[in-house]
RNA sequence: GUGGGUGUAGCUCAAUAGGUCAGAGCACUGGGUUGUGGCCCCAGAGGCUGUCGGUUCGAGUCCGAUCACUCACCCCA
């Protein structure tokens, strides 16, 4: 029989790496939640249009890599590519200018983008995403990536830096555009195809080419800073001196150009060497004129994304995380004391301690066997005699101590005993917990 | 979308120049064992060698296609 897969670039969260994500998620809410942002969840699909018409017709993700289709009624849908164009949408749509709390919002789930499975790069993939509205005082910019950037410390996340660039506004970027043009013009001769390309229909990103030849051309191309009008270049200062001033270590990385048309003003993104080709593992911007294109209020904006799934591959590189193994392994001999034991290890559960058993019992050695097998941190053994006593022996299985304790007092003992608790990263400290 | 590499049990890998070739270790299940695990011993389960087609008397081994994975381009998180 011919056997269904699961499509190319859409993968399984097996139960093995599910800890991981859930440690990444639940950081996350801690960390976005300090800072005053609060969830939405958009739906997976939308009009074909508001892609097309936030990210821009003529970028790589709308012309070639969405997942778009007509539905049964005709209608032009897409996948989302991304999650800032929603959450603008469901904004406008709900009139959420009129809430105050409305302003900082996050959202975490799936998107979609049809390219190349690759390391890092797959056709779903999974964001973590934050946008806020209606504030355009460059403390935020900084706020922002100084949250971004204690999110990733808080998960112990080592080797990556943060860059940073301005884009300048509407009003200062087509005069550097045309120089730009101009320049591309005379060089035409030098680029590489696709730039020869790009220089009409998105001259900016030329300089994301990596093709040597190109990368010669560039020298002495026109520089954005150079043409950033006043209030464009106070306020980039501006996002610099904060950021300084919190001691955050940044790059000003005049080349780094975004793919989404709505970009202006600043941008960053955090990126690794450890990833191969795909090095950025968070980005985003300021998107000043977005919300209004949308047909929404004159709102500034800003927002970034982190691709967990790069995210996750780089906190594996690090460190294991164990997660899934019992605090405790209780062991039972005989038939009298099952009970008693099963109702122990409903009070440890209900405390908070992951207790497993033996099911059917056994020799003592096969189930002091199991438990190794499960990787339990201790072993409770209960049989006829410490029935008898009210008691059972606790062993701890990494220092090979064991100590009789009172059938009553195992729940207060426990408490005080169990070091690795579920979900925690060894070696990062524990988490916070937000309540 | 373009180019390179790979594809044998859950995992890591064997299988002389096409000819008992479908194997091993780890992991898994049961037992040795009615009171103290990680070692050891025994047994068991698990693959129509990614898939389809071709060459051949005969293919895991050669050829083609296809699928998947992977790396790079491209793109971006």
């Amino acid at each position: 029989m011919e056997r269904v897969q699961a499509i190319r670039g859409m993968n399984d969260i097996l139960p093995d790496a599910v800890h991981w994500w859930q440690m990444v998620e639940r950081t996350a809410r801690d960390v976005l939640e300090l800072y005053g942002y609060r969830e939405i969840r958009t739906p997976v699909v939308e009009k074909l249009e508001l892609f097309a018409r936030s990210i821009g017709e003529s970028t790589d993700i709308v012309e070639k890599e969405m997942y778009a289709f007509a539905d049964r009624k005709g209608q032009w849908l897409a996948l989302r590519p991304e999650a800032t164009a929603s959450v603008v949408r469901a904004f406008i749509e709900h009139n959420l200018q009129a809430d105050p709390l409305a302003r900082k919002f996050y959202t975490i789930g799936p998107m979609f983008r049809h390219e190349r499975p690759q390391k890092g790069r797959y056709r779903q993939f999974h964001q973590i995403d934050a946008e806020v509205f209606g504030i355009d005082d460059p403390l935020l910019d900084a706020e922002v990536m100084v949250m971004l950037c204690d999110f990733l410390q808080r998960l112990g996340l080592q080797g990556v830096g943060l860059h940073i660039n301005s884009l300048g506004c509407p009003r200062c970027r087509p005069l550097f555009r045309d120089d730009l043009k101009k320049f591309l013009h005379e060089r035409s001769p030098q680029l590489c195809p696709d730039c020869d390309r790009r220089r009409h229909v998105n001259p900016l990103r030329v300089f994301d080419c990596k093709v040597d030849r190109c990368r010669e051309a560039l020298a002495g191309a026109p520089e954005l800073v150079r043409y950033l009008c006043e209030d464009c270049a106070r306020h980039f200062e501006k996002v610099r001196a904060y950021l300084t001033g919190l001691d955050v270590a940044f790059t000003v990385d005049p080349r780094m150009v975004r793919g989404l048309d709505y970009y202006m003003r600043t941008t960053f993104e955090v990126v690794t060497d450890r990833l191969g080709a795909q090095n950025a593992v968070g980005g985003g911007g300021r998107y000043d004129g977005l919300m209004r294109d949308l047909g929404g209020p004159d709102l500034p904006g800003i927002g970034f994304a982190i691709g967990m799934e790069r995210l996750i591959l780089l906190l594996q590189q690090g460190r294991s995380l164990e997660a899934g193994a019992p605090d405790v392994f209780v062991a039972v001999l005989g038939e009298k004391p099952v009970l008693e034991a099963f109702r122990a290890v409903q009070a440890l559960r209900r405390s908070g301690v992951a207790v497993e058993m033996a099911y059917g019992g056994g020799s003592l050695k096969s189930q002091m066997r199991r438990a190794d097998k499960l990787a339990a941190a201790h072993v409770v053994i209960l049989g006829e005699e410490e029935l008898a006593k009210g008691v059972a022996v606790v062993r701890n299985m990494k220092e090979k101590s064991q100590t009789e304790v009172s059938l009553s007092d195992l729940v207060e003992y426990f408490k005080g005993h169990i070091v690795s608790s579920r979900g925690r990263t060894p070696g990062f400290g524990p988490t916070p917990s937000s309540r």
